[in-house]
DNA sequence: CATGAATGAGTGTTCATTCAT
DNA sequence: AATGAATGAACACTCATTCAT
């Protein structure tokens, strides 16, 4: 069989991906426990026990797309975080990534939101390391930035690092649950979105006023220092 | 019987309690789908059948939780708004609340961030209202400062609000994911944590410097205004 | 309280008829096996293990249900067989008590009918010995009969016995399933009915000029005899 | 065994067949609420689950056996109602096969009597469609007949179809119950049945001497007409 | 008598996984 | 590589029955 047969447009390493494809939206419908493998191989429109060509169990079809999705992404991160540029155009860019991502992905957003939690192999001791290298990779941009004098060095750049990630994952995370953000928020909205997040993060709520000559009040605006 | 007889040391509801007390720790445990209620009886000493005498389904027992102990926390955070301190102060209290809930009880914190989402009952359009009614409330906390003078009204109030919501989440979420913090967190710990939490809230990561007398400057620091 | 509290009109072994007359209904409703004790609790009024102190179990119920209503019914078939009046006229109060029965009381026909061949206790060899007193009482009255010449010695009276059962049973039983039979079956219609079926037993369905003179016709109508 | 290996003698379809076969003989041996699945698959030498696989749920394996026998025995009684015989002739064709069924099928039997009735697609308004397509079949039987002045025409037809169906249901019943008729019933004795039951309804047990010169007298006999 | 909380065995159903073809 | 029939462990839920008060 050299050429692809016209009913067979797809061999081999093609199938595995649709099954992920299909997977993904699945998971994303009816979540990992509720999804059956049958359900998986009706949508890739393939057999029922392929599947278990492709894939050892259910939980490997599971951490194949985490693990592959989340690659994609985290390879996306680092180059931004080795780029040479100002800490604010870094995290704007990563914010701008992900939330653009579940603008225009939001199946692989939810799957990778709520179920990377769910897998038996991202839980246990250490964290998952998957998803710790992101939160390292955004604590290194933040610490190179305070090492520049870009950011307030007495706050814990890890601690920094996690707000940050918060911020986004609950914002992405609200509009998962409002099912379908309802017509109004198009691209433009998620970059104003984006913006928002980084300003608040960088400069945050506090009225500007407070701060240009006043460090020592008492008790508001946290005066002096956090810790 | 002045005092309970030992035999029989718990009436009624009081069982209903001990069932739910159980349940939290076996979810927080094994999580939802994977508890069996045979898990929850033996974990609270009662009968199998009696969790059926309670509640209608292991469904219904996680609403039970959530419902009851949301509750709770949502009274609590709702006593705060209404007290006529500065935000700062506001979100102080509600950070170290969170937090220290987390320390105090982490079973229930786990439940409640994880398992919220799987319920039926807390799925569908318009977002589970009882979560909405939390960032309701950390809303119309910023609104009013805002209105104060106390914070940037330039702003987006709801999405601030659930940037605060999510910096504390993802806190707690990676720390219930560590498996018992290692040592070294103690409750001053989380005094401490709170704090920095409000503080890069309200100030911002930015370094000071740059904002005294510097909103001219190109790019950084997102400087004449974000939105 | 020696005389009975107004609060509480029905002492003892009233219960004991309210229990039973509930369960009828249930059971007429439901089926044996779809009914729970506590629907017949809920249906009486009264608690739930109080029906354990009246009956030894569920099966107990139904016996007593079908023991003691069956058995009203047999001395009202018994009185008929021991009258001393024609058998027609035997044939046709017995098919009126049973087509009334089912018209006043359709839900004790119903229990009768359909729960009689469930119970345990009436399985089994030698055939419920209560069902099989009817029939005994119905063989009886046609053998008598038949002995009297009033009707045809050559046919097997237990057989006959069945036949004539059977057109009532069945004829009841359509008109269970019909659920309601609509208006227009009057207390007089049942009367016709059972008016019908005795003719049909007593004459037959064959055209009469075929038997006035004729028994010697080879094929129709089992010409000479039916054995 | 020329053809078919030893090792796989069914195949798909068949094995379908032999789980209805198995739950047949189970049902009829323990009634449908006495039967467990399981049951079921080692009676069929099945695996438990494979049942799950050919239906969906216990109701669907009765329905089937109603649904797939019943129609078998409606094509047969169709075949006979469309034969150009006399109606004596028809009835007795008719009685023939539904003792004759009994007598070498009596699980079949069994089912269909007592079964027929629990299931919930049998149930509701309209009556069981596919059971009154046998009253309508018989119904029509006796009509043609009174329509060639071969049955009495003043009786209502459909009353005498429910007498005629109801007086064979009946008969087998009885025969149901006494588990297993002791020897002495061999098939002449079937015979011999069919052509009592027919002999019954079309000439009816009255006295012939009766008839014949006299339907003039006022009680006996209903004389003159029953309606 | 009366109550209803407590018990736990029983079973229908699901579904991941294996396997013969 | 592909198919889908076959397997059986696992588990939620029901409900008759008991029992302490």
């Amino acid at each position: 069989m050299p050429e692809a047969t016209p009913t067979r447009p797809r061999q081999g390493a093609d199938k595995r991906e649709s099954i992920l494809d299909a997977a993904i939206r699945v998971f994303a419908d009816k979540g990992f426990h509720g999804t059956r493998i049958s359900d998986i191989a009706r949508e890739a429109e393939i057999a029922y026990g392929l599947v278990y060509h492709y894939f050892k169990n259910k939980e490997e079809i599971l951490d194949s797309i985490l693990l592959e999705r989340w690659r994609l992404f985290l390879d996306t991160v680092r180059v931004i975080a080795d780029d040479p540029r100002h800490v604010e155009q870094k995290l704007l860019s990563i914010a701008a990534v992900i939330l653009s991502a579940y603008r225009q992905r939001p199946e692989w957003t939810k799957v990778l939101v709520f179920e990377i939690q769910r897998s038996e192999r991202f839980a246990g001791k250490g964290r998952m390391q998957v998803v710790s290298e992101l939160y390292d990779l955004i604590t290194r941009i933040l610490q190179e930035a305070q090492a520049r004098g870009e950011l307030r060095a007495e706050l814990d750049a890890e601690i920094a690092a996690t707000v940050f990630i918060g911020s986004l994952d609950t914002i992405v995370t609200a509009r998962v649950f409002e099912i379908g953000r309802p017509a109004g928020e198009d691209a433009a909205t998620y970059v104003r979105l984006a913006r928002t997040v980084v300003d608040l993060f960088l400069n945050g709520m506090g009225e500007r006023g407070d701060r240009a000559g006043a460090g020592d009040e008492a008790g508001p605006v946290l005066g002096a220092g956090g810790a």
